[in-house]
DNA sequence: TTGAAAGCGCTAACAG
DNA sequence: CTGTTAGCGCTTTCAA
């Protein structure tokens, strides 16, 4: 294996101290160097292919340029786009991600917050949060630059981005209503989750506006935001309701899981049910039965993850903001239609 | 911010030296301990919390425990499950791996490669590479353990994990003529990735062994394995060649794009044409026209290609095989159906 | 069985 | 403007 060049050996190469190469790659040095040794130590680190070692500088100035992301599971395809996001802001300035999956396991969470610690990482970037997460605040009490995704935390002060839950519920609840539903029914999220308990408060308060009944029996809460849960508690919904008309569902993948089970069980949707999602997650609009849902910023909602935790990493003194809430939109497709004359 | 605790501290704290304590913390270590002493410098460690910092540990002993994987884009749902995989086998072994994105772009993939030599990488899996991709090779023969994954590289030793594409392409061919089919088209991928070689290479043999002709004007080249390019393709494969009634597609993406351009025209799939895709990308299952494809082995690339990477990392002496071709299988869905008696 | 000392590659005072 | 020096946190000889 050929050794890597190091600054001493370019050092040398060029004629000049190693303290001297580190003047002249760091682009903000204070202290100047005459014209002609900075092109002579830059030459030569052409032609050495010379890369400074990151691990030593980090050690040395205690930033290892690098974050954690992490998420629940990189293969649901919400995540990829958020992670895209995050790295638009972050890599070109150097910084690298280390991405480290949850599976929504808590003690999976809590031993991966020590594997970035150990790695040294500037910052946090949690789309993973439990509501109660009681690690997560201790190590942002240390010091350590953290930011949530999606997910807020319960009675701790780290900084969160998250859409807009309350308006999103309410879009989509509107718009049944508008169409003539009246027995609407609500399949929940987790409830350890923020965005499952923000989204139920949400929609009890937008019935209430509404002037609807929110019977505890049109409620069913999943465990999971996943398809097996959407199926289940369709089913349930339906088996309790009679005469429900349409199903509004925490996320895409329980609304996936809910249409899977009225086609299997002789309903039409939207003929005899409409069902509604929440994410706009990708390939939605491919499937046989396009579903309504409410579109999140997902790009966007990395970028402004990444800029706030930037900020912080840098100890700017622009305060960050407690709560960063990106709007939502109502994208309408063909999952939902006016309820059957009865 | 709380100071991290460092090895002297706990050094201190159990009255050693921190030598002692290095000892004490590394399980193959060859210096045996009082039991007394390890006893005590264990209780300390788990009393303050202490954990090693990693880029002190990887600038003293040149290695970091951690990999590079690069791939084109973690948007493209092909690529999480390999990702999972590779971690599945690297992650219980202490390794974290730093996942770069290059969007096909040689320039961007340069500099990504770059950025993980700088990281210290003790090895990089690269499911981006390219046939021609000079800058790989150089790095490799510098001692950096790699492996390509999915793709392989042209003029190249080095090892690579790749789908048995030939028989792929095979199977489908057959199952087409099978059923009748004997005026098949193709969609072939990008000629500068050995997936897209690879795979057009094997359509023209499977056909020759078929017996049926393979007029260049059933063969359309696409530039990039996207639906954009597929639905391009399917418009020029279909405009000339009347009486065409299979399109075999070099990938999944390129079905769905040809696809939309069929039902766009008013050609029916699979009652007027019979489309086929490769690599079995989730949701194919839940699209309208279900499409029958190639499975290739996702999770279990990310794993094999893992395993490799590990062997040639530990410099063990068991040979690391060149080429290692994972098995496919097909999987027949919806898409494809007899010809149309004419 | 344990301690002392050197040094991985780099940066950041401090001198000159 | 440039060189000297110390040291980040750790491991690993070498001594004792």
């Amino acid at each position: 294996m050929k050794k890597r060049y190091t600054i001493k050996d370019i050092a040398r190469e060029a004629g000049v101290h190693a303290s001297t190469v580190s003047r002249a790659l760091d682009p903000n040095s204070t202290t100047s160097l005459s014209d002609e040794v900075s092109e002579r130590i830059h030459a030569t680190v052409e032609k050495m292919g010379y890369r400074p070692n990151r691990l030593a500088v980090g050690l040395r100035t205690n930033r290892s340029l690098s974050v954690g992301i992490m998420i629940p599971d990189i293969t649901n395809t919400l995540f990829p786009p958020i992670v895209r996001g995050i790295e638009s802001v972050l890599e070109p300035l150097g910084y690298t991600s280390i991405i480290v999956n949850t599976d929504n396991i808590p003690e999976r969470e809590n031993r991966l917050l020590d594997v970035l610690r150990e790695r040294g990482v500037d910052g946090i970037i949690n789309g993973a949060a439990l509501r109660d997460d009681p690690k997560i605040s201790e190590i942002a009490a240390m010091g350590v630059p953290i930011v949530a995704l999606n997910r807020k935390i319960d009675n701790s002060d780290i900084p969160y981005v998250i859409n807009d839950e309350a308006h999103g519920i309410k879009l989509v609840l509107e718009y049944l209503y508008g169409l003539g539903h009246r027995n609407i029914g609500h399949i929940a999220g987790s409830q350890s989750l923020s965005t499952g308990q923000l989204r139920l408060i949400a929609f009890k308060e937008a019935c209430a506006d509404l002037g609807l009944d929110v019977d505890e029996k049109k409620i069913a809460i999943s465990t999971r935001f996943d398809e097996e849960e959407g199926y289940r508690c369709a089913e349930q919904l339906i088996n309790d309701n009679p005469g429900l008309t349409a199903i509004q569902c925490a996320n895409d993948r329980l609304a996936l899981g809910a249409l899977k089970y009225l086609s299997e069980n002789g309903l039409e949707c939207p003929g005899d049910v409409s069902v509604t999602g929440f994410n706009d997650i990708p390939f939605l609009n491919l499937i046989p039965t396009k579903l309504t849902t409410i579109r999140i910023q997902q790009y966007e909602a990395g970028r402004t993850c990444a800029r706030l935790l930037l900020s912080m990493m840098n100890k700017s003194d622009d305060k960050v903001p407690n709560e960063t809430i990106l709007p939502v939109e109502l994208v309408v497709r063909e999952s939902v239609a006016p309820p059957k004359a009865s």
